[in-house]
DNA sequence: ATCACTATCCCCCGATCTGGGTATTTCGCG
DNA sequence: CGCGAAATACCCAGATCGGGGGATAGTGAT
């Protein structure tokens, strides 16, 4: 059995360009081709497809929109994004709307075939620099700050953040109330903050907790 | 010039298996092999790699940890992690220590070259389970809870959660110390909580903000 | 034209937190 | 052995917050 696929790209000379790349090889078949993605719930339902090409910027809704509407009715389709744009926001986006892939048009000539055959087998293709970009947001972590927080303090600080007050915390931890509040103002003092939210916010984004 | 690498790995077949693939082609130059990481800052001076494969279980210290290490003097190397461990914690502990790509020691004989290319090229190689686990991770900020803020209250909330005050949202906002606490109680009653550290705390979380 | 929702404002009271102190014990380090 | 860091504990005064009321006004949908 072919693998069935179903392009949504709005540049008429890209869309034919990608279909003639893929007729080359009788394991696809194209089963449907649009310039927009207005229809998109409909065709999915149609044509069943087994991969989907999902350009961005298109007439109507976007591609981003396209992918999220899917995931609501569809958990299975292999949907790659095709498109120029390389920004965080496009990106991320676009892979939280549900995308598995993501490739830069300029890539798409040597890497369509490989990356379709990646994402049936359970990967997620996408051009190096989105990858870079992808890997890059789990880094920005770390780094900044290692402040110098003890281990009791450190405890402390994320029964805070779970959203324990001075109480439940010292009988928690066996302790008393006026204990948790010094162990709090020495917190307050390494991180330079002044209340339980500042040092709450800061530590959630800075992952100390 | 060769690309000069270098390349941790206790397992002493696969890291000669390595370097018999790698030389077969002149354009890479191994500088060293070592089955251990317990000297990696000095060995980073000493052979200046463009590249280091990187494994995770040795005796000594972890690859994780040596990245660590590294990523402390140099943040130009590129790393690529190459080890059986696919599960969710290895994996994120080493891309949030600083490593390039990730490589399962099971797609390294068809993928090492073209991964080693794509590391110098910006990118980030890693095995296709690998590349499906990270952009999973940010899918998992689900949609499921879309808590029906309006934007006045979204608007406060993120205020809260950069550690404003009521008295100074108040005064942000140009608005009365009151009606803020209007608002905030609101808060509280859709997202379920009862305190600003939980509000903040989910609202980071769910990343509300 | 009524309903639901939003945004605005006010009051009260008790609970909680903040900032300023002081003090004891334990533990590792030189 | 003395020193500092960490963990423990207490007191007080004033600010802030949480939960309970009630109120007016505008908007959009039905």
């Amino acid at each position: 059995m072919p693998v069935r696929i179903l392009i949504f790209e709005d540049n008429a000379g890209l869309r034919e360009g990608l279909c003639q790349l893929l007729m080359l090889r009788d394991e696809y078949e194209i089963t449907g081709r649009y310039e927009n993605a207005s229809q998109v719930i409909t065709l999915l339902d149609q044509h069943n497809p087994d991969v989907i090409l999902m350009d961005i910027e298109m007439p109507g809704i976007s591609g981003i929109e396209a992918v999220r509407l899917i995931r609501t009715v569809n958990r299975d389709v292999q949907i790659i994004m095709l498109t120029v744009f390389d920004d965080h926001s496009h990106v991320f986006d676009a892979l939280k709307a549900g995308a598995n892939g993501y490739l830069l048009k300029r890539n798409v000539s040597d890497r369509l075939i490989s990356s379709i055959g990646e994402v049936l087998a359970g990967g997620a293709p996408m051009s190096p620099s989105i990858a870079r970009l992808v890997i890059g947001e789990m880094q920005t972590s770390k780094a900044s700050a290692p402040y110098p927080l003890s281990d009791r303090e450190k405890q402390i600080l994320s029964s805070l953040a779970d959203g324990n007050s001075f109480k439940m915390i010292a009988s928690d931890l066996g302790i008393s109330l006026e204990t948790v509040r010094t162990h709090i103002k020495r917190i307050y003092e390494k991180l330079h903050v002044h209340s339980q939210i500042e040092a709450v916010s800061k530590a959630i984004r800075e992952k100390l907790v």
